[in-house]
DNA sequence: AAGCCGTGGTA
DNA sequence: TTACCAAGGCT
């Protein structure tokens, strides 16, 4: 592999930059004018961004920013605010550390966002990837970040066959996106361009080799093996979760919810009263001891899928023998405004 | 350091 | 239908 060299990487920094210019999306997170953005804006939407895809985060963006239209709204509101605004998002820890993200800003930094790459690492929920796209999205400093689309660009300039996380091969993309952000002369802008060029041309599968601006610099092009790189991640193998909920329901057709624990999946998300386990669903003998919930008909099942669990569901009527603590009645529409996984949402507001 | 944490689009 | 995967961070 030709060791990177200072004027390619010139080069290929100025191409990338140059066709972001023309072919950039028109996302609600981007002002207009170019150079200095909203940090604010810029955190909000870059967490959202962690693991997930561009067109989710447009469709949640606009209103979790009326909702909390400052950091200070932010770091003053609610946490059960705060998750129930990220609903249908997936990965809630996420809001739980922006909450938090906000409170440290408000109560360490004066309520400004840091400029300084170690001072933004120190915040929860911004790692190496989020520090970076803050600080040169939002400051226009020249600090590398590596996404998966950035991986798997550099991956194939330089015709590495590896898989995208592998440790070694992640310290050598992180040294390369390092040099390309120093080569740039707006480094913001360049480095929104290579991971927009990651997602829009140099896809996983199909790579559009010939609308690419750095097609003459990359390896793997001249070399035919776009298609091969990068090797597929190893297969997650994903664990049963047997999910019983117990949907009751009083005379005014009020619903019975409750919190899930504050750690694991859906942590700290509403749900009907639910027993999780993780070879069977639950017996009536298991909910009455444990939910003090009378089980009838089964309502239905159904799968859900997340990454690293295959949760079947089950949905069973139920009276209730004593209400419990830290449960309570809710109207279909105060649940439609609460923090809900998408399957629990989708059992509380089902007319059954 | 390997496992955990959601969701929905695509092939 | 299954499998992959997407602007990662935390423990």
């Amino acid at each position: 592999m030709p060791e990177p060299d200072g004027a390619i990487d010139r080069k290929i920094a100025r191409a990338i930059t140059a066709w972001h210019r023309t072919n950039a999306r028109d996302l609600p997170w981007r002002d207009a004018a170019a150079g200095e953005r909203d940090p604010y804006r810029v955190l909000v939407s870059e967490v959202m961004l962690q693991q997930t895809q561009v067109a989710r985060v447009v469709e949640k963006f606009c209103s979790f920013l009326a909702r909390f239209p400052t950091i200070a709204d932010l770091a003053a509101a609610d946490e059960a605010d705060v998750l129930a605004e990220w609903s249908g998002l997936g990965y809630y820890r996420r809001a739980r550390l922006l909450h938090a993200a906000a409170r440290a800003v408000v109560s360490d930094h004066a309520g400004e966002i840091p400029r300084d790459h170690a001072a933004l690492l120190t915040i929860p929920g911004v790692g190496r990837y989020t520090a970076g796209a803050i600080a040169s999205i939002a400051f226009n400093h020249p600090e590398p970040i590596v996404d998966g689309n950035v991986a798997r660009v550099v991956l194939r300039i330089e015709a590495r066959a590896e898989t995208p996380n592998d440790t070694k091969g992640l310290k050598q993309t992180w040294k390369r996106a390092e040099s390309l952000v120093r080569a740039s002369t707006t480094p913001g802008a360049f480095n929104e361009g290579l991971m927009e060029l990651g997602a829009t041309v140099c896809t996983p599968r199909n790579p559009r080799c010939p609308r690419c601006p750095i097609a003459d610099h990359c390896f793997a092009r001249k070399r035919a093996r776009q298609d091969e790189i990068p090797l597929p991640k190893p297969a997650a193998k994903r664990k049963p979760l047997y999910i019983t909920a117990l949907l009751a329901i009083d005379a005014k057709g009020r619903r019975l919810v409750e919190r899930r624990p504050d750690t694991g999946l859906w942590a700290g998300m509403h749900q009907p009263p639910s027993l999780d386990r993780d070879d069977r669903f639950a017996t009536s003998a298991e909910i009455l001891g444990s939910l003090s919930l009378e089980a009838g008909a089964v309502l239905s099942e159904f799968d859900h899928q997340t990454t690293h669990r295959a949760v079947r569901f089950r949905v069973m009527a139920a009276s209730a023998v004593r209400k419990g603590a830290g449960r309570a009645w809710h109207s279909r529409r105060q649940i439609a405004s609460l923090a809900l996984g998408t399957p629990q949402r989708r059992i509380l507001l089902t007319d059954w």
